[in-house]
RNA sequence: GCGGUCGUCGUCUAGUUGGUUUAGGACACAAGCCUUCCAAGCUUGCGAUCCCGGGUUCAAAUCCCGGCGACCGCACCA
């Protein structure tokens, strides 16, 4: 490992902290693991990030987005399984210190199925280990006693340690407690999708690798409803002939890392993705890459394995993107949630929230009635005949006339019914709609790595600089304005053209320090998209020079044309030569 | 949590067999001069109780112990 020492981690992690893109957080006191601040620059380009997925689901698709809190009810995550799930039991080995999950352990070794191990408690764990005499695998030594690993930041709600919360791993349940009104507001039609960056916590055991896993994080989780009888993606014809890069789970268990370069439309076909709107969100997902300057062939989409797959998913692919210092990390991940969730939380809150579809047309249903005649059952059974009544309520109705016409009597519990007791009548009912759980499918996005490998991509090393080649929707700063030199009212007229700049509504950033050259220096450094430069030229006809960070070439264009040029330029509808006339430097 | 390597101005670093080190340099930054397009030059300035705490010693950036942090490996990453 003696080339780290110049990767690209290394290099932008030096470069962040000199320039202020991001450091490690409370420094002063030594620093916390997993934490991080984000300074001037980095902020803006955390944002512009945000607001890249904002433009893709929220303008462009018509999702929702919410904002909810991070601090949670326990009862939340222990509805949704986080509880459950996000705890893992660990035993070290007394000898030579090695850890290990103690269910993998059981399963492997005392054949307990990790089902029957997940609800095990920590003593019963210990004896079931005691009792299968399981050792270390690796130096046979014994183990010192189970401990839960819980991964989620705990707290007590209010004063007084009365109820627990825990900080959210991540925005999904926020969005499915509130389903009811979020559905209401949507006008209660299907599909709709909701969408929530935030901050969320994991309590990791040993956060490293900078940006990439941190313990406080900024995630973007989109969860989209759909009718699982109608799971067809309305928009896919946008996507269908877009190529996905995956690795599946098949190619994955026979040790394969090859992947496959298919369209949307013969995902679907070849089944490899279950889910139409999975499918749609995944090819939207690499389209933002592209967008963050990641190109398509630095991107693959990983199918997870079934003992990788989150306790939600049924069916989940991580969007990886390759950098320098580890290989392929993910950056998203697509899971097939099903009706898991909404599902929990209606069992543990006791409210409804199911959806109701009305039927293009209503459905005429007949069915078979058993209605008690009470005034008969009354005087047979007394104070038990609503109790009676009730019972032939929840038995099929055909299996009551079956007996009747049989044997003459139908018997429930101790109760025999005669035929004079009730009255079988056929009727019609109209069913209008039907009551159901809609499916999710979850495109989940990790901002800090969106953030980090937009970073990595732009990084560029020419000479002895550095260019930071963000594309232009993402920079930073759109604008450096500056005079060619501090003399001669030059600094005046640069001053200027800033504010009015500014007033236009850009990011801009005036510079007047040291020579020219420096400065663009460093602004290539900042990821400044153009430098607008004020010359001798600039008195006489109000003309500026406009730099491309990227070529080093320059145009004149006039200065009240800029405002317009500009922006046109920022929405990506002109390019660069659009600006003004070209200058041939010597 | 374990093991390995490491921690010196904003950044990169020299120094680490204990002693002319008031801890040196480069870059960056600030002020001034200069400067008509890619980190030019000159002058001046700012900036580090050497990660924190304790110990050994006449003397500690340097040795020892503990903590915090970074990276790598193991484990973990739902």
């Amino acid at each position: 490992m003696t080339e780290t020492k110049t990767d690209k981690f290394t290099l932008i992690n030096e470069l962040a902290r000199r320039r202020g893109f991001f450091w490690q957080a409370y420094e002063i006191y030594g620093g916390t693991a997993g934490f991080v601040t984000y300074g001037p620059l980095g902020t803006r380009l955390k944002q512009n990030i945000e607001k890249k997925l904002r433009d893709l689901f929220v303008n462009k698709l018509g999702i929702i987005e919410i904002e909810s809190s991070i601090i949670t009810p326990g009862k939340v995550f222990e509805a949704s399984g986080h509880v459950g799930h996000f705890k893992e039991p660990m035993v070290e080995c007394s000898k030579c210190n090695k850890r290990f999950r103690a269910d993998h352990l059981l399963e492997e070794y005392a054949r307990i199925s990790a089902a029957e191990a997940e609800k095990m408690s920590l003593l019963e764990i210990k004896e079931a280990i005691k009792k299968n005499a399981i050792t270390c695998p690796d130096c046979g030594g014994s183990f010192n006693e189970p401990q839960q690993f819980l991964t989620m930041f705990v707290t007590t709600i209010g004063p007084y340690s009365g109820a627990t919360g825990y900080g959210r791993p991540e925005a999904a349940q926020g969005i499915f407690v509130e389903f009811n009104r979020l559905y209401t507001i949507a006008r209660e039609r299907l599909p709709f999708g909701v969408l929530q960056i935030g901050h969320a916590l994991r309590n990791e055991i040993s956060p490293r690798q900078g940006l990439i896993r941190l313990r406080e994080f900024t995630i973007a989780d989109l969860e989209f409803f759909f009718d699982p009888e109608e799971p067809n993606c309305h928009l896919l014809k946008d996507v269908e002939n877009d190529i996905l890069p995956i690795l599946t789970a098949e190619k994955r268990l026979k040790g394969s890392e090859e992947i496959l370069n298919i369209t949307v439309k013969d995902a679907l076909k070849q089944k490899l993705i279950s889910s139409e709107w999975q499918a749609f969100f995944m090819a939207i997902a690499k389209k933002l890459l592209i967008d963050l300057g990641v190109p398509s062939n630095k991107q693959r989409f990983i199918e997870k394995l079934p003992w990788e797959k989150a306790h939600y998913s049924t069916q989940s692919f991580d969007q990886e993107v390759l950098v320098d210092r580890w290989g392929w990390i993910e950056v998203s991940g697509h899971a097939y949630r099903t009706d898991y969730d909404l599902k929990n939380h209606m069992e543990a809150s006791g409210v409804d929230l199911r959806v109701y579809k009305e039927y293009a047309k209503p459905i005429e249903e007949e069915q078979l009635v058993v209605k008690p005649i009470m005034a008969k059952l009354g005087p047979v059974f007394k104070a038990e005949s609503a109790k009676v009544a009730e019972l032939l309520a929840s038995v099929p109705a055909e299996e009551v006339m079956a007996a009747l016409e049989k044997n003459g009597f139908y018997q429930i519990q101790n109760y025999k019914i005669l035929p004079e007791h009730v009255s079988i009548s056929r009727q019609k009912t109209i069913v209008r709609g039907k009551r159901f759980i809609p499916h999710v499918v979850e495109p989940s996005f990790g901002c800090d790595r969106l953030f980090y490998v937009a970073l990595e991509y732009a990084y560029h090393a020419k000479d002895d600089r550095v260019i930071l080649r963000f594309p232009r929707s993402i920079s930073p700063i759109q604008v450096g304005v500056y005079p060619l030199v501090s003399k001669d009212g030059l600094v005046e007229k640069a001053e200027a053209v800033y504010k009015l700049l500014v007033m236009e509504g850009f990011s801009a950033e005036f510079d007047d320090t040291g020579s020219i050259g420096r400065r663009y220096a460093r602004a290539d450094e900042a990821g400044i998209q153009l430098g607008i430069t004020i010359d001798y030229d600039t008195l006489n006809d109000d003309t500026v020079t406009v730099r491309d960070r990227d070529s080093w070439q320059q145009v004149r264009a006039s200065i009240k044309d800029l405002p317009e040029l500009l922006r046109r330029y920022f929405m990506g509808k002109i390019n660069f030569h659009e600006l003004g006339t070209l200058i041939q430097n010597k």
